[in-house]
DNA sequence: AATAACATGTAACGCGTTACATGATTAC
DNA sequence: GTAATCATGTAACGCGTTACATGTTATT
């Protein structure tokens, strides 16, 4: 149960109301983890309260209910990440995208991969921004939602979608741009022009 | 529903049983993509077969029918592939983990950080064997699931989750290592050793 | 003869999405 | 005053997991 997690975990941080929650599970989560929406947020909080993880710890206009997390809540999200699965689930439709163009023609995978190289670019360059910004506060991780790892891990995992669009694009030219051509057997096996060379360290 | 266009695109490389489909979720999607078990395959493979967009083109022993994909199905799977939904939804519980790293201590950072470091590297020599392994064939894509593109998109998301954790580790220095020491504001602040360095093309 | 692997199916339950529903406060 | 935003809640439905259930074929 994922979303219980990550809910102490942006406790974790600050406090927060339900409502600020979901904006927060919509700006910094959604995207690369986890996703969530309020109709699901505010019944677990709920459940949370009543397990003694979290506690209101406000009441503002409009209802507003401001949690924050407690001991027992930080020690059970602690104890929740130094225990993996040894297995994860992953529900990733964009990779599962990515997995299936091979079923398509070398014209509908270029139709496919083109956009990925431009929002993809789009993407890295907002998330440097973000960071620069952060930096520049001289304030650690000031605005980065889940400080600079995170940060980090989200502009390498771009740059990553990004060359390996580009260099797909590359080997999957129109028939008379490459050697030979389509989506033909031979066209399969170029070497790899780009590609990292080095094994992990 | 992904679900039925995970198995569209199975079936668009060559027909399988359910009991096939299954062993394939398992090996080849669900550590990166998108997972089923068999409960949720019979029954969509029913509902796929009843829409037209697969076919029974074989019954063997045990009951084992075997499907293959329709002409109605590939086209299905193209309109979809052509048509992404402008946002998607991941549900991804490692990355998850990553985010959170941030709510630790130094010391179960590294606790966290070490085991990833460890298993990219021993996941990657694994992919990377059966990438030449299968371009030593020289029948295109030969032994690879989803072919040449997604291998090497693997290979580059296992490189890229590796180099982090290195770097993650690095910068996460236990006390007296480091200027700094500790998860302390300063610490959080290094320049970054090996981050890559140029944008997107 | 026994065990492992092959092969399929379904029921119950829990998680997640969509839609419905309501009201308060702030900005223009 | 009116629109946008803030703020919470719940019901119905669909998707996904776990567990239950059954039988066949190949291997040793």
């Amino acid at each position: 149960m994922s979303l219980r997690h990550a809910l102490l975990g942006l406790l974790a941080d600050e406090p927060a109301s339900g409502y600020d929650l979901t904006r927060r599970f919509e700006k910094a989560l959604r995207r690369y983890a986890w996703h969530a929406q309020h109709s699901q947020i505010y019944p677990e909080l709920g459940r949370l309260a009543d397990d003694g993880l979290v506690e209101v710890v406000a009441e503002g206009a409009r209802g507003r209910r401001t949690y924050a997390i407690t001991d027992a809540g930080r020690a059970e999200l602690r104890r929740w990440l130094l225990h993996p699965p040894e297995v994860f689930v992953v529900r990733h439709e964009f990779v599962l995208r990515l997995f299936l163009l091979s079923t398509l023609d070398t014209a509908d995978a270029r139709a496919m991969l083109q956009p990925i190289v431009e929002e993809s670019a789009r993407e890295l360059t907002a998330l440097r921004e973000a960071i620069e910004k952060s930096d520049a506060t001289s304030l650690a991780d000031a605005g980065l939602p889940f400080g600079r790892l995170a940060a980090e891990y989200g502009v390498r995992s771009l740059e990553t979608l990004h060359g390996w669009a580009v260099w797909a694009l590359e080997r999957t030219e129109p028939a008379g741009n490459r050697r030979a051509g389509q989506a033909s057997v031979a066209a399969q096996h170029a070497s790899r022009p780009d590609g990292p060379a080095t094994g992990p360290t």
